[in-house]
RNA sequence: GGGCCCAUAGCUCAAUCGGUUAGAGCAUCCGGCUCAUACCCGGCUGGUUGCAGGUUCGAGUCCUGCUGGGCCUACCA
């Protein structure tokens, strides 16, 4: 009974490069899915691609000086080679901007116009700054303007860099727009919203309580708090980048344009992005076909941070339209994956080089990475963790069992493949083993327990070498009245490599080929179909020339891609791995430092570090300089302030006199470890109450690596109240 | 501040509805083997399930509090 299937990975933000907390959370499991299914003989249609509209993305190119379609374009390529590298294969992976999908923005106003045809969008005034220069609308972070918490000049609208709080961009003081410079005003904006209150008490509730112990714990819980406060989104902004929102674009009355928010257009991105395939395909019914089946299952496969979008948010929307669109049939969320002990940081390098495993084989790191799986906690990647699965699990388990196989039948059965006699009591058994694991990798990718899928693919290489040990075909075909019964060993061996090429298929794709090639059985597609099936014509044809004889000398295995390689599984030197984590160290170090920002190393492709910094701010006179009035000083007292968890509230000797700072720094600072800390502070800004405790002054600081503040210190000598110059 | 999740052997992870003596792999140690990538096979060792209470005939699992970590969200430095 075949299924059709439609399986989505997390739309990558084309804001950055990926990493391998990104690929094991949402693109390996949802790739090994899809060939899983495949092999069933399921119809699967497999979809990503960049989401590329948004703020931040907007602000980027901006800063960059580059085009949006260009800045996209770079990070699209960037990420679609992550993809690639670790053999991910999508049916398309485009994306949602218009240059590279055509199809993306027509559905996504369908979708607008649809949800408001069924009264689902609702429409607020709110006021927002406005440039009479430009004829715009300036989104929060386009506003520059005094930040009315800190006194900091340079706040932005939506949050001040000084402070770090989250502001409302209408009380900035002294506004103007980083745009233009022009003091941009304020004017009503109207922006629609989406009513997710009445999906829920429509139909949404019913159908989460129908899913009801199918999905995981973890997002059902999540999924059921989100029900009990679900409120309008809004889903229109004023920006210059993303899909016009339709009736809106400056003619509807002298109106600025608007945008979809970016929220709202990205995961329409699996559609369109389906669509914009099947009329490359020259089938643009199979879309519809597909998206609207009343037996399509669809997957979102996603990282535990999307959860509330994809099994709340946008199957209202789905469903909200009245199009009969397919609501997901299952959101597998991963939760995350961590580093040697840290999250991943790629501005600070804190991860996985991609040249550091660029000549390791795809399969070697799509295995260990599948066996590291965040599927019920957050995991890790550890480089020794790494090593051992290649080397104890896939060299030495697997790879040797099919050497060991491959020189014997070379060695003294000339390389053929011996007849099959009558099956012995041990040649069923591992019969039945190869059954009973083909059955155990169904069920457990099935069920996307795919660390467990890995534990049965080992499981069976274990039983096969158990087998080959107490068989003991070194002896026996030493011996003329024993030979016979080595031959047979060696063709139930050759069997269970074959059983093995298609079991480890969905994770190992490349190797299943090179194993089948070795066999002979090039072409051969992977199926759970007779898998083990001893005799009846199942099995490997008698006499098929295999191993070093068919490819003519050592090496004896050639990969997908035509190379000769010795081993199906090379290992990795202690070297290696010691190499990485000497890396790490220094880089812990300077990280604990505090030595700021630095490059990931020699990578091109890596982060940008400069882009990561906020640009040069606009030119001032000295009077500006000099109006903003800084001292040292010496923290005496630092306590935590009651009623803010990341506040913490201090007193600085300023030498004049002792003042009362409430400083953001409580996850980057104990208490203890402030007092006698010599700073400097701003001394002439207006006091201002901080969730109830007078704030009297500002204390400079900076951010490390980690995003942590760290407070700057004049040098030893300096008595406290000094003027800085 | 609100919501949710996590903490199990030296390491990485399991444990179905609350149910037998908490299991695997790796590492360590012991033994066997020599076809094989110094591999394979067998065996031993290793646990107060983060801490403190509670419910129950029975708790890794449920409840309360605490400690540490994560995700979302609010407020905000």
């Amino acid at each position: 009974m075949t299924e059709t299937v439609l399986v989505t990975s997390a739309l990558p933000y084309a804001n950055g490069p990926i990493h391998f907390g990104h690929i094991v959370g949402a693109y390996l499991p949802a790739d090994i899915y899809v060939r899983f299914r495949r092999m069933l003989g399921d119809d699967v249609h497999f979809v990503s691609g960049t989401d590329e509209h948004g703020v931040a993305i907007t602000l980027k190119a901006e800063q960059a000086g580059v085009g949006y379609e260009d800045y996209v374009d770079r990070w699209h390529e960037s990420i679609k080679r992550s993809l690639e590298h670790v053999g991910i294969e999508f049916d398309v992976f485009t994306g949602t901007s218009h240059h590279r999908n055509p199809f993306h923005r027509e559905l996504a106003q369908q979708f607008f116009l649809d949800l408001k045809a069924q009264g689902y969008l609702g429409k607020h005034s709110e006021e927002q700054f406005f440039s009479e220069a430009m004829g715009r609308f300036l989104p929060d972070r386009y506003v520059e303007g005094t930040c009315y918490h800190c006194g900091y000049e340079k706040a932005r609208g939506d949050e001040c860099p000084h402070c770090g709080r989250y502001l409302e961009a209408q009380k900035l003081k002294d506004p103007r727009s980083t745009l233009d410079g022009s003091t941009p005003v304020l004017k009503e904006t109207r922006h629609y919203y989406l009513d997710l209150g009445r999906a829920r008490d429509e139909w949404l509730k019913d159908w989460f309580e129908s899913k009801r112990g199918q999905w995981k714990p973890n997002v059902e819980n999540f999924v059921a708090a989100d029900l009990a406060d679900l409120r309008e989104r809004p889903i229109t902004r004023d920006l210059p980048w993303g899909v016009p929102v339709p009736g809106e674009n400056g003619s509807d009355d002298g109106e600025p344009g608007k945008v979809l928010y970016v929220w709202f257009d990205a995961p329409i991105g699996y559609l369109s992005i389906s669509k914009q395939y099947w009329h490359a395909q020259g089938r643009p019914e199979r879309f519809e076909e597909l998206w609207k089946g009343a037996d399509t299952k669809l997957y979102h496969f996603i990282g535990k941070d999307n959860i509330t979008f994809h099994a709340v948010v946008f199957p209202s929307m789905l469903k909200g339209t009245g199009q009969g669109w397919v609501l997901p049939e299952n959101v597998p969320a991963n939760e995350f994956f961590n580093f040697e002990g840290r999250k991943f940081n790629t501005s600070s390098g804190w991860v996985i080089p991609e040249e550091a495993v660029a000549d390791d084989p795809t399969d070697a790191l799509r295995y260990a990475l599948t066996t590291m799986m965040p599927e019920t906690a957050d995991s890790e990647w550890t480089w020794e963790e790494y090593r051992s699965r290649v080397n104890d699990d896939l060299a030495d388990n697997l790879g040797n069992l099919v050497t060991r196989t491959l020189r014997f039948v070379e060695k003294f059965f000339d390389g053929r493949i011996p007849a099959l006699g009558e099956l012995s009591e041990r040649d069923a058994e591992l019969q039945q083993e190869a059954r009973k694991a083909a059955a155990e990798v169904q069920e457990h990718l099935h069920a996307f327990r795919f660390r467990r899928a890995c534990q049965a693919m080992m499981g069976f290489g274990n039983a096969c070498n158990r087998y080959y040990d107490l068989e003991q075909p070194w002896v026996a075909v030493k011996d003329e009245t024993t030979r016979s019964r080595a031959a047979q060993t060696m063709r139930v061996c050759c069997e269970m490599v074959r059983v093995l090429a298609h079991l480890i298929a969905p994770v190992m794709p490349e190797t299943s080929t090179t194993l089948l090639r070795t066999l002979g059985r090039d072409g051969e597609s992977p199926s759970f179909e007779r898998l083990g099936e001893l005799g009846g014509g199942a099995g490997l044809p008698e006499g098929e020339i295999v191993g070093a004889a068919l490819t003519g000398a050592l090496p004896r295995f050639v990969d997908p891609r035509g190379r000769e390689i010795s081993a199906p599984f090379p290992k990795i030197p202690e070297a290696r791995i010691a190499a990485e984590l000497e890396r790490l160290h220094d880089l812990a170090k300077r990280q604990d430092a505090g030595t700021g920002k630095h490059s990931p190393g020699s990578d091109a492709d890596a982060t940008p570090v400069a882009a990561d910094l906020e640009p040069i701010a606009d030119e001032i006179g000295f009077e500006t300089f000099a109006a903003v009035d800084l001292r040292t000083g010496t923290i005496l007292e630092a306590s935590k302030h009651p009623k803010a968890d990341r506040l913490l509230v201090l007193r600085v000797d300023l030498g004049f006199e002792t003042r009362t700072i409430v400083a953001g720094v409580a996850a980057s600072y104990t208490p203890e470890e402030l007092i006698g800390r010599r700073v400097i502070a701003v001394v002439n800004l207006a006091p201002r109450k901080l969730r109830g405790v007078e704030s009297q002054g500002m204390l400079l600081a900076t951010d490390d690596a980690e995003g942590r503040a760290r407070f700057l210190s004049p040098d030893a000598g300096s008595p406290n109240g000094a003027r800085i110059r």
